[in-house]
DNA sequence: GTCTATACTCTGATAGAC
DNA sequence: GTCTATCAGAGTATAGAC
């Protein structure tokens, strides 16, 4: 063997992860990551079909990573604080991270192949909301808050509210909707 | 006058909104737009600073479309029968139009400079939410309901619901939001 | 003042040698 | 499994034709 390993796969994924997080997820670079990791320009392709597969392998990591955060704030709580605690895990998440965030909800995220980490974060909603509203509409009040959280998230973003900030618009309308939900 | 105008500001803007809509944001390339045009790859510099000049036009025109919509669907309308038919309007909108409605609501679309067609569909909202929750709270409600309706598209684009589409699950929580909301 | 020509750098990607 | 070599395409800067 002439040539022995000098990476793996979790090392690329790593420093793709730190490049995404610093510097964006349009300018997550396959010839950038493989310079870091003191490799030929073209040397990740063993690893990764292409920059979509590298970029995936970061989602579904940050996927991982955001349940963990859901779930370390849900632990040892039920019923609408859970959903506050994780409310708020959720938006911290998104802002601290928010280009791995951005990468965990892009377009096609949840549909493209079989993402088990995506698949985990919507049986985890789902138990949470249960917790709220019973078996029957679980699923919808799901879809209901994750909405909500996502949307405030993508509008926080973009900088909607940087300047006619409503004091405290996260937690209005989560408290409308969790009134609206209960049975 | 030796050299007549060949292009224009609105021209190109047009050519950008198309190839954006068709290839997404991504693809959209400045030399490509220069080409269909007839134009040398670098002639459009002249009229747009640079690649993100010209996406921040396409982003503007892109929110005036969306609030000629919305205002369409609002139309001879007021309170929640209002507020439920701007959300159908906007929901199709981002359906319809996947990649100018991602562009409307990217990435420092409000924060970045002076975007007068963004702070228009913000006074919009404003004022449609107004006639649900009256003047005290209505800003806050605004973001709820947007933030709701940008999340379910979100969500949708990034194909959560393609195979567990929870019926209505649109309905359900925009119906549960308002009900939260009545005063 | 508007467009063309040219060139530079960076990108993702492929082929084949070792 | 990694390397070198190479390609096509992107954004963009500069110089100059008209």
């Amino acid at each position: 063997m002439p040539y022995r390993a000098k990476t793996s796969a979790s090392a690329i994924l790593d420093e793709a992860r730190g490049q995404l997080e610093r510097d964006g997820a349009d300018r997550l670079s396959v010839r950038a990551v493989a310079a870091s990791l003191g490799l030929a320009p073209n040397a990740l392709y063993r690893y990764y079909a292409d920059r979509d597969a590298l970029l995936a392998a970061v989602a579904d990591e940050g996927a991982r990573l955001l349940l963990a955060a859901l779930e370390d704030a849900a632990r040892g709580r039920d019923g609408t604080d859970a959903v506050r605690a994780v409310a708020g895990a959720y938006l911290d998440f998104a802002r601290m991270r928010p280009a791995l965030y951005g990468a965990v909800v892009a377009k096609h995220a949840f549909a493209e192949g079989f993402h088990p980490a995506h698949a985990d974060l919507w049986t985890f909603a789902v138990d949470l909301l249960r917790g709220v509203t019973g078996e029957a509409t679980a699923a919808e009040a799901a879809v209901a808050v994750w909405g909500l959280l996502h949307g405030i998230a993508g509008l926080e973003r973009a900088g909607l509210f940087d300047e006619r900030k409503p004091g405290g618009g996260v937690d209005f309308g989560l408290q409308a909707l969790l009134d609206g939900l209960a049975p």
